[in-house]
DNA sequence: TTTTTAGTTTTTTAATTTGAGAACTAAAAA
DNA sequence: TTTTTAGTTCTCAAATTAAAAAACTAAAAA
C-alpha cells in the first residue's frame, strides 16, 4: 500500500523549481527535491517511506540524501513514542543559522582574497585596488550583519 | 618555445585553492584555474596559450573555459595593434555588478519562497511563520543593499 | 525464537561532466 | 598564393556523480 503524500499539480511544480535552485547551490538532485518536498508537504513531518514513494526515490538515494541533509543541518527528525519511523521534517525554523554560515562564507573567501592580494605585485595598481575594494566590500557587510538583524527584528515588531 | 608564465609555489597553491572555491560555486575545474590565475598572475593580461601553457589545459579545454567565462562576465579580452592575440584579463573590477547579481538571486528565492507560502494549508502555523520570516529577511536584506553600498562608499573615502 | 520493520551499506549501472586530441577555419603574414 | 597564427569545433575516452537493486543489520514485535 502505497505510503505516498497526495500533492496538487501546482504544489509538484513547486517541488521541482525549489529542488532545482538547490541542486543549483550544490545538492544533489535527490536531496534538492527531498529538502523541497519538506518545505512544500502540507504535512510537515514525513516518514522515511512517505518520502521516498512520494518522491519515487529508491531505498539507497532517499537513505543517503536525508543524511546528507542532516550532516548539512537542513533536515532533522522527531520520534513518536510506539512508533519505530522517524518523522524527518524541514529545520527552516534554523534559517539564522544557515544565514550565518552564508555570511560566513564571505569572510572566507575575504580572507582568501586577502592572501591573494599580499602576494601581488605593487605595480598593478589599478588590479590591486579593486581587489582591495571587494575585499573591504565583503568584510563591511560581515560587520553589518549584527546591526541588519537588529533593524529587521525591529521592524518585525 | 613555452609560454607558460612563471609562478611561485604560493601562487600556485593560491590558484589551487581560489581555483576550488569557484569550482564549488559552480564552475567547471577549468574554468575556476583559469579565473583563479587570472586574479593571482602578476602579468594581468594573458594570451590564450599563456593560460592554456601555464595550466596545462587543452586547447578545447581552454577555448570552451574562456568563452564560458566571457559569457558568465567574468573574464574579457583586450587587444594591442600590430599583434593578433587576444589579452584576457579578469573583470574584477566588475565586482559591484557581480555582488547585484548574487544580490538578485536572494530576491528570486524571495520570489519562490512566497509561491510556496501562499500554497501552504493555514494549519503548520509554526511553519509558516517561519517561513514568513525568513523571506521577510530576504526582501530586507535586499532592500537595505543601497544603503549599505552608500554607507561603504562614504567610509571608504 | 522467528518475523517484521526501518532503515543502511554494498555493488552495479546509467548518466553526466570534463577535457584531451585532432581536424578545421578565418584572418593575417610571408 | 601558400603558410602561419589564433583560436574553434568535433569526436571520443576517462572520471565522476547519481541512483537503482539487492543484500544486510539492529531493534522491536509477534
Amino acid at each position: 500500500m502505497s505510503e505516498a503524500i497526495k500533492l496538487t499539480d501546482d504544489q509538484k511544480r513547486l517541488i521541482e523549481r525549489l529542488g532545482v535552485y538547490h541542486e543549483k547551490s550544490g545538492m544533489s538532485p535527490a536531496s534538492g527535491r527531498i529538502v523541497a518536498l519538506l518545505t512544500v508537504s502540507p504535512v510537515v513531518e514525513l516518514s522515511f517511506d512517505q518520502i521516498r514513494e512520494t518522491l519515487n526515490l529508491s531505498k539507497s538515494a532517499t537513505s543517503n540524501a536525508i543524511n546528507m541533509l542532516m550532516s548539512m543541518g537542513k533536515v532533522d527528525y522527531i520520534t513518536h513514542s510506539g512508533d519505530r519511523k522517524r518523522y524527518f521534517r524541514s529545520k527552516i525554523g534554523s534559517w539564522r543559522e544557515a544565514m550565518k554560515q552564508s555570511f560566513q562564507n564571505i569572510t572566507n573567501v575575504a580572507d582568501l582574497l586577502e592572501e591573494v592580494l599580499e602576494n601581488r605585485p605593487n605595480d598593478t595598481e589599478k588590479f590591486n585596488k579593486n581587489l582591495t575594494e571587494v575585499i573591504s566590500f565583503m568584510r563591511f557587510i560581515n560587520n553589518e550583519i549584527p546591526a541588519l538583524y537588529k533593524k529587521w527584528e525591529e521592524q518585525e515588531e
